[in-house]
DNA sequence: GGACCAATAT
DNA sequence: TATATTGGTC
């Protein structure tokens, strides 16, 4: 058990972001506040963010992506704020729901894990995983979840000490009320100290202290990796975008900062779903339902998928 | 006033 | 369901 420890451990140390990653506390030039405040729809829309962005307006004829700041504001207007009409709705904006892809769930354990269960509060996490768009409400209900996946499994894991969550694949167990959010969940290594809070001191983790925002600095370079899905149209990335997950190297992954990337990325490859249309407008791919008979869901098209391989 | 948290709503 | 929003509290 010790060893699983120290494993993960090591394995930790490799996934966590590096100051140097973690560095770039690029928050968008335009912080979600003031993107709101001043009515700019979608602080998505800036850059492409390669994970998934919401793909502005059905109707309104495929922008082709020149202007990358105002004038998509211009673009993309004709949609949803039209009941509004009008430059007011400023605040009363309504981000589309976000999405909480094991990727960016990794990224919001990570930083949970590096402040420690006791530092983690919605705010410092939000900073830590510095990811545009991503607001302290997201993070704070996201973490309102994590908390009680992480007591349920405490309870469970209570007696027989040791198995973790680890990646157990079948939640066939039947313990497990979501099978859903467990995997979620599972597909993070939650780090022991959280389930084991009182023993000893809890407090062996880094300092790691959140650079001082660097604010205007870096103009462009921003680790947009925020999940907002569009009601209807949800993009969807794969992870795996060059090199990482398998890499006989080791080389950790970074889901986030590799997020970077603009160069069209069409990565279509859902369960081996051919390439559907590959009308993709330029760079995000885009998943179409695939949300297989979940045992009765709904006609939903929205579809956190990721065929949780296992990673 | 701001942030946190738990509960509740969608 | 998962996520958003609300209300109470510090």
């Amino acid at each position: 058990m010790r060893e699983e420890d120290s494993n993960w451990f090591a394995r930790w140390e490799e996934e966590l972001p590096s100051p140097e990653e973690l560095m770039p506390l690029s928050q968008t030039l335009i912080t979600p506040d003031l993107a709101i405040a001043f009515d700019i729809r979608n602080p998505n829309h800036q850059q492409r963010p390669p994970s998934q962005q919401a793909p502005p307006p059905p109707s309104s004829a495929a922008q082709p992506p020149s202007q990358p700041t105002s004038a998509e504001f211009a673009a993309d207007s004709g949609d949803l704020g039209s009941g509004a009409a009008g430059d007011e709705p400023a605040r009363t904006l309504k981000r589309p729901r976000l999405v909480w892809t094991p990727q960016l769930h990794k990224r919001f354990v990570d930083a949970v894990a590096h402040l420690g269960i006791k530092n983690a509060v919605p705010k410092t996490i939000m900073q830590l995983m510095s990811v545009d768009g991503l607001t302290r409400e997201n993070v704070a209900s996201h973490l309102q979840k994590y908390r009680l996946y992480l007591k349920r499994m405490q309870g469970l894991s209570g007696g027989g000490g040791g198995g973790a969550a680890g990646a157990n694949g079948g939640a066939g167990g039947g313990a497990s009320a979501d099978p859903a959010t467990d995997h979620l969940f599972a597909s993070s290594p939650v780090p022991p100290h959280f389930l084991h809070p009182g023993r000893g001191n809890s407090e062996h983790f880094l300092p790691f202290v959140p650079v001082p925002a660097l604010q205007h600095h870096h103009q462009q370079q921003q680790i947009v990796a925020a999940a907002v899905g569009h009601p209807h149209l949800q993009s969807q990335y794969h992870r795996q975008m060059g090199h990482f997950g398998s890499s006989p190297n080791g080389q950790f992954e970074h889901p986030f900062l590799a997020r970077q990337a603009q160069q069209p990325i069409h990565r279509i490859g859902v369960g081996g779903a051919p390439p559907v249309h590959n009308q993709v407008p330029n760079s995000y791919v885009e998943d179409l339902e695939s949300a297989n008979g979940n045992g009765g869901n709904g006609g939903r098209k929205v579809l956190t998928l990721f065929p949780t391989g296992d990673d």
